[in-house]
DNA sequence: ATGGTTTATTAACCGTGTCAAGTAACCGAG
DNA sequence: CTCGGTTACTTGACACGGTTAATAAACCAT
């Protein structure tokens, strides 16, 4: 990074509680006029005016858009907006086959895109895919590294974000890799590792449907199921480094054999694979996402069998997430969401047959997220560590 | 209360945060120096020696204890204790069938306890019931109730502790009671109404086995099963005041009916009237839980095959739990407990087989709880409310 | 006694945010 | 156009709450 993105970084770290959540909310909800602010934050408006110099002066936010022509009597407001373009971060979405990397603005609003195919997992070519990638996406910012504030990557399974290791992850067929270690050199800025659920946690908490909520949570349904927490405005980490594992609830019959070799997990009968796999025994061949998806679509028995039965227990698998933890706001998203129409009144039926009491007041919204969306977290997460 | 305690309540009250967290600490690790004071809180000393003073001119803590003799160099530690007799609390716990109350000190050592039968669940009847507990509780304290703080009930279901209304209570068949209201001006302090296991969550982790620990779960086995659930430090109230409905996880068979109307919940199983109406079925007449205890134990096979499925439902939901939360400690709690023989094996080995990775390192700890351990709760709750 | 060591207290100081007052920028009415 | 009403923002004094650094206190070992 240059000396320009070197200042502001500082300035935002040396930043203590108040003034830091100031340019959050300045951040999360611009543009956004003073005395919003005061009201969001709980502060006094001097406060917020004292907060917001020097984040002006950085060249962090401005100041002085054209203020406000409505009617009302009063000063009108002049609000302060961020300037999106003042960092710039790299996410990268680490799946089984492929990397795949973003490079976007502070709001985390993607500028260029990349993919490297993966054929081998074992760390040393992951990284060396990661860096490929980095390099690409660095190219343009120049040999200094421009405006970059850090590279964050999402990984699945359980991370130790403070230590930037990935401890065990069963997709990558990973134990205790070092990955921040590995990859710092390589690339330009600080890195971050994080879990690819909890990446994603974070961007809908700062700039999608979860801003000002702060008990939610975000369950992906794909290959695999996973669910990422907010509870109480926290992020739930697990003592452990594991928490949100609904893809591993015990709602399924016992005799289906989860691929982490137990009985009756949620994935076991609702992730992508255990769908395809059910619907290819019944039909005696291979048979492709696709293929299962149209299947479905078209009404055979065997396809709607296979895909009511996941949705169900999804549902019941939410039910049980929401009675235990009593969110505000579940947000369903990953790949599969895309085909929601086929998980739709059996997923919801579940729920609503086994919510408790009021935790079902809970809303419940589909957000269909692309791999590019999951890069964009990684990058959030990076965000997440300059201002919290 | 007396001029005294409103002295004493009046200056827990004003403290800001970093005195009050060491009046906190001062409670729960009686007697301990100042400079472990500093070193668990993270405040310096001289903030400590400067939020100690004051807790020692009104009463509530007592300096110069006789100092060590340990043959260490250097000047000794001169720790300070919490004066337990320096304000008193009530605690009263609602059972469908009785109401139990105790009068504590700070430490919710339990002065005295009385009893009350419930014949009638109305709200009025409960509250003269409660009334008429507080009243022979409030007797030894003179007519201006000496140094009561407060009134503490713990009801189970959905309570909004901040409006002290029981918003839904299944058991008693209540909704919408505004119990704080009712029972206000029939008592001589503070009123707080608190889920009961919330409260008994509350007394764990200031007095019990979650001392220290801000990840943990208390999951209370009886009549009903419940679960109270402390996530990075806070407890976890649910945002429609719905949380940790661990009894309603629909992780038992889909014929098993609730006596909330739901299929496959787990108190449809593991409950104890479940327990004593499946073996009563098996026997065809009314079986006691006491005799459904002694047939578990003489090796009957109904009520072996009951207490298993209610055992191995119980451990499923408990790594459901732990999967998704990811604590440090779970607490076994509730009257069943007593019987935790019975439990012991499928209990543990259905949890094993189902909790996830380094999830599973949580501990779990059995801790039997009684009536009055209830009652002691919701003193807990009150004492909650004066430092915090 | 004397120095070493650890705990507790004291005093100076400083960062952070509030309060209260003042200033700015608009409206609409006379 | 001016002038009061209204709302948004700024400024400076101040108070609070904590830290750091120096000092005192209370013990041990030699």
């Amino acid at each position: 990074m240059n000396d320009e993105a070197a200042a502001r970084i500082a300035l935002l770290r040396s930043l203590s509680a108040a003034p830091s959540y100031v340019f959050t909310t300045v951040l999360t909800r611009s543009p956004i006029s003073r005395i919003d602010v005061s009201r969001l934050t709980g502060l006094s408006q001097a406060a917020v005016t004292k907060a917001v110099a020097p984040l002006v002066a950085a060249g962090l936010v401005v100041d002085n858009l054209g203020s406000r022509r409505d009617g009302l009597p009063g000063r009108p407001v002049s609000p302060v907006a961020i300037v999106p373009e003042a960092l710039v971060t790299i996410g990268i979405k680490v799946n089984v086959d492929e990397v795949i990397g973003v490079r976007t603005d502070l709001t985390t609003q993607v500028l260029a895109t990349h993919r490297a195919p993966l054929t081998d997992h074992d760390p040393d070519s992951v990284v060396a895919a990661i860096a490929q990638v980095c390099a690409r996406l660095e190219a343009p910012l120049g040999p200094d590294g421009g405006l970059l504030a850090g590279v964050g990557v999402a990984v699945s399974g359980d991370v130790d974000t403070a230590a930037g290791v990935v401890r065990e992850s069963a997709n990558m067929g990973w134990t205790a890799v070092d990955l921040r270690a590995l990859l710092q050199d390589r690339v330009g800025a600080p890195v971050v590792i994080e879990n690819d659920v909890r990446a994603l946690t974070i961007t809908e908490h700062m700039f999608g449907v979860g801003l000002g909520i702060d008990s939610f949570a975000i369950v992906t349904i794909g290959r695999g199921i996973g669910a990422g927490l907010h509870v109480n405005g926290e992020v739930v980490e697990g003592v452990h480094g594991v928490a949100g594992e609904i893809g591993h609830l015990p709602l399924a019959d016992r005799d289906r054999i989860c691929a982490c070799g137990r009985r009756g997990c949620v994935e076991a009968v609702a992730a992508t694979p255990a769908i395809v796999a059910a619907i290819s025994e019944a039909h005696g061949r291979e048979v492709s996402i696709t293929e299962a998806v149209q299947l479905a679509h078209d009404g055979d028995a065997a396809a709607t069998q296979a895909f009511t039965e996941a949705a169900t227990t999804i549902g019941t698998a939410i039910a049980s997430l929401v009675n235990l933890t009593g969110p505000d706001l579940v947000i369903l998203g990953g790949e599969a969401v895309s085909n929601f129409d086929l998980f739709d009144q059996n997923l919801l039926g579940a729920y609503r047959e086994h919510v408790f009491g009021s935790a079902g007041r809970c809303r419940i919204v589909i957000r269909p997220h692309t791999f590019e969306d999951w890069a964009r977290g990684a990058a959030a997460a990076v965000i997440r560590t300059l201002a919290r």
